[in-house]
DNA sequence: AACAGAAACTTGCGTTTGCAAGTATCCAGG
DNA sequence: CCTGGATACTTGCAAACGCAAGTTTCTGTT
């Protein structure tokens, strides 16, 4: 009827929540929660960011992100700028401790990157990353315009 | 610092976040949530299990679990049945009406899928699986906990 | 047979989540 | 230069989450 190990969201989705989980515990003694690691790693890599922007990088909903961002601001992990030309917005940077905590952290994440990648060749990684960042983008914009992806229900 | 694009935990969740956001939104209106789809299709694809084996083939935590069988079970979705041989146990099965249900959505699921695989070849939509799985498989154990390892009597 | 410990769930509790609605700021047409 | 929408966030609220602790039932040892 339906084989799972066939199933891409299904194999997407055990792969993340176990690699997620695992890791997510192993930091857990630092003080950052994964949610908060994603948005660390996100500055880390491509600096400051609006907040809208910040949620689309890591994937996180911005309603979630702006309470995520106001606790990490408390912390002292992140700061609230204010945008220059456009008072609506903030841009969140790294703070120095929270630059120093995202270096210690980083090499428990390779670490599980590894782990993850075990027994695979240069090329097999290569191809994963490539057939991942390309499924991601074959779905972008879905949500914005969902009625144009929709299949009647005779179209089945 | 940290290349993204080329950090596979990254690519994993961001793929499966996108996924599973359009996903889950697309089949709202049928009034089952993405959680509860995941239950739905475990049990249509490999029968009534126990709770504890739910949880790991669903990857959602065994108390979040028990919880959400709780409210499927009272939307009639599935039956918690009696274990025959052990009487802690509960295994979950599908009702007439939880079928009914996974079937109505399995069209919809099977359509993002090959959206998520557009303008890959046949091969590549194999090793993309295949390597899913393998990194699913390396990653076996990880989370367990602590007391899993501890030595028994006749180890120590 | 009795009891310690494990296994399979369930539940208490504080936290996090995400939708929807709200606020503040900007922009474009009249 | 005013006004009706966008844009960028924030917040109210109810639901969902996950850890830790609790309950019940089994199992192995002595």
């Amino acid at each position: 009827m339906f084989d799972l190990d066939q199933f891409l969201p299904y194999l997407i989705n055990r792969a993340g929540v176990r690699l997620a989980v695992s890791f997510a515990r192993d930091i857990a003694d630092t003080g950052v929660a994964l949610q908060e690691w994603r948005v660390l790693a996100v500055l880390a890599a491509a600096g400051e960011q609006r907040l809208s922007d910040l949620a689309g990088l890591t994937s996180i909903d911005l309603s979630t992100l702006s309470r995520l961002v106001t606790r990490m601001a408390r912390q002292g992990l992140v700061a609230r700028l204010n945008g220059n030309r456009d008072r609506r917005e903030r841009r969140i940077a790294l703070t120095e401790k929270g630059r120093g905590r995202t270096r210690a952290i980083i090499p428990t994440a390779r670490r599980y990157e590894r782990l993850a990648l075990a027994g695979l060749s240069a090329a097999e990684e290569q191809t994963l990353k490539r057939l991942l960042r390309r499924v991601f983008a074959n779905l972008e914009g879905l949500d914005r315009s969902p009625a144009r992806f929709a299949l009647r229900r005779d179209e089945r």
